[in-house]
DNA sequence: AAGGAAAACAACCGCCTCTGG
DNA sequence: GCCAGAGGCGGTTGTTTTCCT
C-alpha cells in the first residue's frame, strides 16, 4: 500500500541539476510562475525532472532572493534562540532570515552549529566556575536577555513564573514550564534584532498531535507551549510586549546541561 | 603529490497537512 | 464529510570540496 508516488522516478532525471536545467527552469519561471501546479509544471518547462525536484531547485538555490554564503553571528543567534524554543522547525527559523531557505538553515545548524555547541558544551564541563564561561559564544548572550531570574519571586498565577526542574532532560520548550515569555525580534532589547517578519505559532503541539497554525504577516506574534500554561510573544510594532514578565528560563545560566541534554548530545 | 578523512552542500524520500471537488 | 492530489516539511543520504597527513 501507500501513497502512489508523484512521478515515476524511474522516467525523470534524478542528481545535480545541469545548468542547462537551471536557465530552463529559471526561464520558466520568470515567465509563468509555477501555474499553481509544480506537478504539471516540468513538462511545461521542457524539463525531464519532477516536480517535486523542480519545487526544490527553485526554493532552495535558483530563486532570486535566495542569500548565499556564510551565515553571521547574528544569524546564528537567531536560528540558536529560535532552536531552544521551538526545535527543529527549519522553515519557521527560516522565515525569520531573509533570503535563507529551511535546508540552509537545517544545512548549516547539523554541520556547524551544533558542533559548535557540542564544542562549548565540552569546555563549560571542564570549567567548574560556570560564572566565569561569559564567552559560550552567545550561548549565553543570547539568552541572558529573556531571562528574570527575579520572575520566580512573581506571582505564579499570572504565569510569570518558570519552573524546569521537574523534566530537566527535555528541550526546554518541552518542559513542563509555567511561564511567559516576551520578547520582540525587532529590537535589541532581546538581541534578536535580525527579524523583520514575526511569526505566529499558535496551538503549537509539542507531542505531534496538535496542529500548528503559522503566520508571518501577522502584526503580532504568539507562541502557545501545550501541557503549560505558558506562551511566548512578541509585537510586530517595535515595543516589546511585556504582558505579565519577560521570560524564559532556558537553563543556561543555572546548568547549562540541561540546555545541551535538549540538543541530543 | 596522493590518499584518506572530514566538512559542506545538494538532493531525495516519505510522511503530514491542506485544499478543492 | 470524504477522498485524492498537490504542496510543504523534516530527516536522511549522496556527492563534492576542502583539509590534513
Amino acid at each position: 500500500m501507500g501513497r502512489a508516488p508523484c512521478c515515476d522516478k524511474t522516467k525523470v532525471k534524478r542528481g545535480p541539476w545541469s545548468p542547462e536545467e537551471d536557465a530552463a527552469l529559471k526561464h520558466y519561471m520568470h515567465n509563468n510562475g509555477t501555474g499553481g501546479n509544480w506537478i504539471a509544471l516540468p513538462h511545461k518547462a521542457g524539463l525531464n525532472r519532477c516536480g517535486k525536484s523542480c519545487r526544490l531547485r527553485w526554493l532552495n538555490y535558483l530563486r532570486p532572493d535566495i542569500k548565499h554564503g556564510g551565515f553571521t553571528e547574528e544569524e546564528d543567534n537567531v536560528i540558536w534562540t529560535l532552536y531552544s524554543n521551538i526545535g527543529s522547525r527549519w522553515s519557521v527559523i527560516a522565515s525569520q532570515l531573509p533570503g535563507r531557505t529551511d535546508n540552509d538553515v537545517k544545512n548549516y545548524w547539523n554541520t556547524k552549529l551544533k558542533k559548535k555547541l557540542l564544542a562549548r558544551s565540552t569546555n563549560s564541563n571542564e570549567t567548574t566556575d560556570n560564572s566565569t564561561t561569559t564567552d559560550h559564544l552567545n550561548l549565553t548572550r543570547f539568552s541572558s536577555p529573556l531571562i528574570n531570574p527575579k520572575a520566580e519571586n512573581s506571582d505564579q498565577g499570572n504565569s510569570a513564573y518558570c519552573d524546569h526542574s521537574t523534566n530537566s532532560d527535555t528541550l526546554p520548550y518541552l518542559m513542563n514550564v509555567n511561564c511567559v515569555q516576551s520578547f520582540d525580534l525587532k529590537h535589541p532589547t532581546s538581541q534578536l534584532s535580525y527579524s523583520s517578519n514575526p511569526v505566529e505559532v499558535s496551538d503549537f503541539g509539542t507531542n505531534g498531535n496538535t496542529g500548528s497554525s503559522i503566520s508571518s504577516t501577522s502584526s503580532s506574534s504568539t507562541l502557545a507551549m501545550e501541557n503549560c500554561t505558558s506562551f511566548a510573544s512578541w509585537a510586530g510594532t517595535g515595543n516589546v510586549n511585556i504582558e505579565d514578565g519577560i521570560l524564559l528560563d532556558l537553563g543556561f545560566d543555572s546548568s547549562n546541561d540541561t540546555f545541551l541534554s535538549g540538543f541530543g548530545f
